[in-house]
DNA sequence: TAGATTGTTAATCGATTAACAATC
DNA sequence: TAGATTGTTAATCGATTAACAATC
């Protein structure tokens, strides 16, 4: 049943795939080739198809790929309909932000709680999620198997959170602290969003504009 | 004097090995051997001295790198000693965790900047940055050569923004919002944080986990 | 039907890895 | 000096692109 392995280049460029084709959906578009996808995408037609390929057939000869459809098996691809549930961990501002203004339902999580060490925060609702204590979060992974933890805390806390919600049987962590980390030994799947990487990149890349 | 275009896979490897030797640099490491800095970056000795021979010579044989001369060669190549300068659109939870807490400093860019539409903010500072009207961003950048404009504005306002920041000169859009900013034709250029992506992506390693 | 477009195989291109002479 | 490790060239591997028969 299962194919050999995705590469990550293809995994990258599917979150890609859905997010244009739920531009298109939302815009009426019922079809679309290869070639005309590619266009707006600024990938070739081959590609394309060579990606999907990965995955079965999707498309019609003389037709081309139905926007709808083929939007519902990436989904299905990405997971999106599993259910999965996630907790943040730190409500700081990124946290905060994360939860009020990230959409986790568009990518198939549901935000189950919250965790933070403030007493200021804990007990009320950011949200609509219940912000919770942080020595509750061992107790509460038992009880509530979860999916992803989001790693919103300082620097300093990173470490220590990631290794609890590795014990506490989470799938995957969403890191966005700065630091790196090492829980390679586990089958946990580490996420990094690393705010200043990106920033760095870019600023090679105007300096080499320049030029 | 331009060597041949470096790689994207490079570039974005270069942010990773500043991060790695800092990390070093912090706690006391003197030198370091391609294959140590490989083992711990999980990349080969081979791939680590092939991307730095983009850039020139920077080791000894039979010594390694010196940590320090390294990371300052490495920020160089990075251009964070260049001044940079970056203004943030959009002082919501986003653009609030950005100006408090993620350190441009660290990166060399100053923020000089920050504009919303909220007359709530306006004229207060944030992080010691004044919030000014967003009226005021185009007599702004006409005055104040800038290099990055952030976007953490809502989605219904990145287009218009983005091309404002275009005309007003930037050099680079750092853009938070899940819209794709078609403005290839100018040469500013773009670097996308796509929050969704990538949790879509970890969605996807986690599911491919299990089976 | 004729035209369009897929899925897939083969060809090409680029990136990673291996090997090794140079040399600190 | 002998051992270690670089920078670089060559070999390998993998990903992208091209081509085309199949077919809607």
């Amino acid at each position: 049943m299962k194919k050999q392995k995705v590469s990550s280049a293809v995994i990258r460029r599917l979150p890609r795939y859905y997010r244009h084709l739920t531009d298109l959906y939302l815009a009426g578009v019922v079809r679309i080739s290869s070639s005309a996808l590619g266009k707006a995408m600024n990938l070739t037609a081959s590609q394309i198809r060579q990606d999907l390929s990965c995955f079965g057939e999707f498309g019609q000869q003389g037709y081309g790929y139905n926007v709808s459809s083929l939007r519902d098996e990436i989904a299905e691809i990405l997971a999106m309909g599993q259910n999965h549930t996630a907790v943040i961990l730190g409500v700081g501002n990124l946290g905060r932000a994360l939860a009020e203004n990230f959409h986790f339902d568009r990518s198939g999580f549901t935000l189950t709680a919250i965790f933070d060490v403030d007493p200021n925060v804990i007990g009320k609702t950011v949200s609509n999620v219940l912000v919770r204590p942080i020595d509750e979060l061992d107790n509460y992974l038992k009880e509530n198997p979860t999916s992803v933890g989001v790693l919103t805390v300082p620097r300093a806390a990173a470490l220590d959170m990631a290794e609890r919600l590795v014990q506490g049987g989470v799938k995957g962590i969403w890191n966005f602290t700065n630091v790196e980390l090492n829980i390679s030994q586990s089958d946990v799947i580490v996420e990094n969003i690393h705010f200043a990487d990106s920033l760095l990149a870019l600023s090679y890349m105007i300096s080499e504009n320049e030029t």
